[in-house]
Formats: C-alpha cells, sequence, structure tokens
DNA sequence: AATGAATGAGAGTTCATTCAT
DNA sequence: GATGAATGAACTCTCATTCAT
C-alpha cells in the first residue's frame, strides 16, 4: 500500500536502524492500530506504548501528548492521501480516470490493510482536522475534472461531500462485514456518476481501468 | 420538528407533569445536548446531571450508567427516525417523494435545531447501533421504490451506503459552516439520482415537493 | 493555644456535627501538620488524604490542588496571627506589653504545639505570602510603639526583621532540641531592645507580665 | 566574592583546565544556579545538568544522586562562611570588628550576586546541615567576644539566633526588593548591640571600619 | 567520560459509582 | 426519589536513574 505508508524503517549511514526513529516509528504504528480499535479520543497512553512495546515514559520522549501523537498520525496519513493524489497526477492524464483510481485505492485498502483503513475512518468522522484536508484533496480533484470540461459542472460543495460520504459509508460497511462482496465496479460507477462524468463516458474509463498495468498500487 | 421529538412533557391522568418521567426526560435531553457537544464516548455523568439541573446521583435513579443514557438516546432518535418514515408513508404515495421529503427534514433539522442535527451526526458516525438502525430504515426506502418500479435498480447496499454518506457529510458541512448556503435542491436532486429515479423524473418530484402543503413538517 | 486555632468543630443547628466541613478541616489539619514535617513544597495529597483519612479523591472535593490547600493553611495561620494581634489590642494598652505578649505566645506555641509552630516556621522561611502578612502584623505592632512615642524610632525596616528573624531562629532551635531549657525571659528582653523600649524600662514591663494575669491565654 | 567562591577553574600540572573537574565545577554552579531558582527541594537533574550544558548522564558521572550534589553545594557554601572567618581571625584582631565585617560582607554579597545570596538563604531555611554548621560559626565568632571581653556577656544561644534571624530575614527583604536601601550602617550597628558590644563602643567599631582598607573583599 | 533514549515508580487529577441522609 | 460527599480505579505526566553506544 502506497496510499498510507508506515514502513519507513529509518536507517544510519551504516544501515543499522536509528534506535530513536525507530521507536517513533513504532508508537506511530501502534497511534494506527489503536485509533482503529477505539477512535482517537479514547486513546490511552498505557494502551499506545504497549502496543508499541515500550514504557509509557518512553512515549513522552517522542510526543508531548496523547494530542500531538494523533496530529502527527493525522499528519501522516493526510499527507499519504494528498502524495498519492500527486502521485496519480503524473501518471494518469484524465481526471474521471484519476478519480477512479484513487477511489479503488481507498477499496483496496479496506481489503487489504484493514487497520489502517479503518484509523482512515474513524479519523475522518472524528478528527475536523483530518477531514479538513481530506475533503480538500477530493475537492481539488473534482475542480480538475471540471476545468478540464471533463465533468459536467455542478455544485463542487455538494459533490464532494458527496463522494466522501458515499466512499466512507461503503468502508464502514465494508469494515464491518469482511466476508461481504466486491462491488467495486457498481461503487466507482456511482462515485463517476456523482462527480459530473457524463453517463455514455463511465464505462469506457472503467474498461479501460480494469485492461491497465496502471492498475497497480 | 417531529423527525427528533424531545418534548414529552409527560403529565399524569390529572394533567399535572409527573416528576419521575420528567426528570428522566431533563436528562436525555441533557444527554443529546452532551452528545452534540462532546459526542457520545466523552460524556460525564456530572456533565449531564448539571444540564438536566439535578444532582449526580440523580443521575443513577434514572439510569444504571452512563451508556444506558446513550442507549436510550439512540433509540430516541432511531425510534424518531423510523416513526417519520412510517408517517410519510401514510401521507405520501410515491416513494421518491418519500426519499426527497424525508431527506429535506434532515437538512432543515440541521438549519432549525443544530443541537439535535449534532447529535444525530455524532451518533451516526460513532456508534455503530445507530447507524445500523438508521441504515435500515434509508435501506427500507430504497427497497420500497424498487419494489414499486419507481427506482431502477442497481446495488441496494451501494445505494444506501451513498444516500446516507452524501446526507451525513452535507449535515457535517453544514453544521460547521453556520452562514453557509443553502442547496437544498442540488443535494435532493443527488440524492434522488443516487437512489436510482430516472433523470427525467426529478423534476417533476421536486417540483410537486415545493408547491405541496405536504411540504409542512 | 488561642493563637493558632485548629479546633472550630462546626456543627449545625441540630448539634451534630456537618460532614463537608469536618472533612474539610480534617484536610487541613493534615495540611498543618504534613506543612510541619516536609514543608508546604513537599507535599503530597496522598499523604494529606492518608493523614486526615480520607481517600485522595475527596481532597478534591474540597481544594482544587494542593496549592489551594496550603493557601487556605496560609491564610488561617496568617489570620491567626493578626487576630492575636487585634485581640491583644483590646486587652493591653502599653505597647512594648503587646509585643512581649506576642512574642510570649509564640514561645509558648513552640512548646505547647510543636507541630503548629513547625507548620509557622516552616511557611515562614517558605511562603512569600505568609511571610509578608506576618511581617506586616509585626511591623504594624513596632509602629504603634513608635508612634505612641514608646519606642525610640529606628529603620522600622530592619526593626521588624531582626525581630522577625530573632523569633523564628529561636524557634528552629528549640524545635530542633525539644529537651531545651526555657530562655524566655531572655528573648523577650532581646526584642524589647530591638523595637527600641529604652533599657531602663524593659525590666518594668516584664515584671509586670509575669505577676499579671494577662500572662493567660 | 570571596564568602562563596565558585570560580576554581581548576587547571592539571600543565595548565590547562582538567576536563573531569570542570564539569563537575560546571555541575555544582549550575546547582546553586538552581537552588537560587527553587529551592533545593525542587532541583532536577535535567535542570541542573541543563543549566550546566551537559547531558544528564554526566550528572551521575560526578554524583550518585541529586542529594548529592546538594549536599556538595552544601559543604561548599558552609565551607565559604568558615574559611572567610579564619581568614577574618589573621587579619582583624577585634572580635567587634570581626562581626561588623562578616556581616557586612553578606549583606554586599546580596547586592553584588543575587543568585549566590538567594542560594545561601534557601539554603539556610531549608537544610537543616547547612543551617547548623553556620550557626555554629556564627557562635563561635560570639564567643571569641565574650572570652576576650569584649561583648557583654548573655545566653549564647538565644544571641546566636538573634544575630542569624536578624541577617537571613534582611537579606530576604532586600532579595525581594531590589531597589531598597542600604541600611546598611543600621543593621551593623544592631548586629553589635544584639552581641553584646557595649553601646558606646559601637560608634568608634563602624568608624574603623568605613575608613578602613580592611573594607575590601 | 559523555551522551541521551529507555525505564518505571510515583504524583496529580478525573470521574463513574455508591450510599448515608 | 433526590442529594452530594466519599470512594478508588484509571489515566496523564514527570523525573531519577540506568545503560548501550
Amino acid at each position: 500500500m502506497t496510499l498510507i505508508s508506515t514502513s519507513d524503517d529509518p536507517r544510519d549511514s551504516a544501515g543499522y536502524p536509528r534506535k530513536r526513529a525507530r521507536t517513533r516509528r513504532q508508537l506511530l504504528d501502534a497511534g494506527i492500530a489503536a485509533i482503529a480499535d477505539h477512535g482517537p479520543a479514547a486513546l490511552t497512553v498505557g494502551d499506545v506504548a504497549g502496543r508499541a512495546g515500550v514504557a509509557t515514559g518512553t512515549f513522552y520522549n517522542h510526543f508531548p501528548s496523547m494530542a500531538d501523537l494523533v496530529d502527527a498520525v493525522t499528519d501522516e496519513l493526510a499527507g499519504g492521501v494528498e502524495i498519492a493524489r500527486s502521485a496519480l497526477e503524473q501518471v494518469e492524464h484524465d481526471p474521471a480516470a484519476r478519480v477512479a483510481i484513487g477511489t479503488r485505492q481507498l477499496l483496496r485498502l479496506t481489503r487489504a490493510d484493514p487497520s489502517s483503513a479503518r484509523a482512515f475512518v474513524s479519523l475522518l468522522v472524528t478528527g475536523t482536522a483530518f477531514r479538513t484536508r481530506v475533503r480538500a484533496t477530493v475537492r481539488a480533484a473534482i475542480d480538475d475534472g471540471i476545468q478540464s470540461g471533463r465533468f459536467v459542472e455542478r455544485s463542487t460543495d455538494v459533490t464532494t461531500d458527496a463522494v466522501l460520504g458515499t466512499v466512507v459509508q461503503w468502508m464502514r460497511s465494508a469494515l464491518e462485514d469482511e466476508a461481504g462482496p466486491e462491488p467495486e465496479p457498481e461503487l466507482l460507477r456511482m462515485v463517476l456518476v456523482l462527480v459530473g462524468v457524463p453517463t455514455r463516458q463511465i464505462a469506457a474509463v472503467l474498461t479501460r481501468l480494469t485492461s491497465d498495468r496502471a492498475t497497480t498500487t
């Protein structure tokens, strides 16, 4: 998963992992797992430190308080989304395809890394800051399509909320029901409708997507 | 607002308010207000009792624990949604119109009673039980339309998530930006598209809505 | 000991001790004892609550934090000193005798209630607020004597510090050596010299003191 | 200031500063500054090490624990007082003048090096060991005067406490009010009265002091 | 020696819950 | 029933101390 990268594994010049940086990463990962399980509001330092395999005091060598860890995770995940969008811009020129691919990345993350997906959803529904950044990214993707004339113009605010809400609710449902089906094409089609891709062009976008090596990621 | 009723004001046979029932109601209302402000996870008995104007000990004469109050509020709000749908079934025969009216009720609640709306959103994104019941209600409304042949059939699961997510995200945005515009028609149109009302019929549904006394509520 | 009263033992109209007030008093007394043992800076809530025989949480029903308990004790002890001076003014007209009696009260407190005396010394050498108030009281007593013409005028600041320091250091020495002698007359004479009572009058003041029923207190 | 020397700046045989000794000195100086600011009870290893410009681990290469640093500072300052008295004995034969000069040194220290003065006061009012040694030194100075017949005999215990208390309280007042006046002569006179120098000789002692090159130090 | 990350015991504080009045 | 003081478990945060580098 490149959408949300949590595997820096920093090493110094000699190739040995640097202790301090590694502990920080363990705490961030533990924070993501804990947010996935309890939401960002219910975290305890003891729980996060325990998951990271360090003493509670160690936590405070890296973050002044729990809120700062949550901020760091927020930043990392929101940054991951933004980076993913930038990367997509380099690779794919059709805004409609970009929306579809980005959506698909989230759907796949949900199955491939439920813990990160859970954290993603949890932050999105709870944290104002995180929602604001992700929403802005989605909105930018939609504006792209409108400006290029690819999407029919509508109230961008409403469209953005609709896309965001649709994907998040689907993720919640999928996370609750692990054995559920894979209604990927259905959802992608719906998102493309929402952003304003003309109906008759949707099939083409989706077709190209499935036959494409850009599928990767 | 009939969607979410919080004003039982119970009276005994002689017409006098009954004390115990009134205290319970005060606690429920205080709970809703507190959930609106802090979310269901951050409630404290002291806060709720204080808002209700009673001592903390009194709380426990009505609810065995904080969780039970949250359950009761959940039940009340989810029940309100279900009752609203039933009521709508009596009055309005077109499933598409019912969806539109129900959606409009939520949009109006957002402006008319932001505190209840906030509690609604908060419970929806946090509480599994609440989301399950509301989702089932939305789903039933969509199934209605499909069964009557009014809606084009699609994956109901995905459609349900899309409708729910779209409305909730719009509510969040609206609650964050009190001075925001009123994109009601835009949103209603989008919801009707999502549930599968054929495009050419949407305008008619909306037109009838605005010219109608059923508008009330 | 009326200088520092810690025995309010509040009772309600029916003659029963009131619970809340009694707990508060227990905490104050425990605070005085703890200050006597460790000084105001080293108090712990657990220690004070333990001495008072209550749970740590109970502490916070009465004081927002340790600092507030210390403030309350400071206030009570400083107030006791101020009240003692007022009371003395009613009873004794000679400013020199008032100084001598007040000093003697502190000396006797040291023997009669070492714990309170220790707290008194501890607050005086550590707490700025307490020292300021006690110093002002001492200074007022000296100014009285100067204004009445009974004391030879000198730099009041220096005199005040000298009286205060002399008494406090004597108290410290006495508290360290419980078995020590009772150099009361010697110390009283020295204090009278410091405040500026003419040498030849000192003996008279002291004589009247010992033969007097005003001795009480 | 020779009363409290903190500038050893140790060098090895070749004239180069020795690293270990220099670090130790930095820690001692940092300890004095920290005691001046917070009192000996509130020191933290991190604060002291930080002031000294070394890592916390380094602290433990020089002192087994915080208490040992405080002891070392106590020892150094108390030793400084004792050395000052010895030095004075070599230079000045009149015990009364020695008392006056010693007192004056403290008064001047208060103005010239408030930080050290604050540490001095702080240790004196808090630390039993420090007070005991300083008190013994003062007492010895007074005994000198009595044995030489220069001072009128009184209870030495009471006199010692009076001198110590007077000077310390004056220092506290002076440290609180930096802009305060310089009541040096007044205070010196009072101390000479306290130790028992006959009234008519006091002026002579003070006069000689001000006209003297022994003034230095 | 010096460094600074890790440790874990201990202190402050909050808050759900109980219970005597 | 209503009250609110008391309780104590759970949590956050600090800091002396250790130890690998």
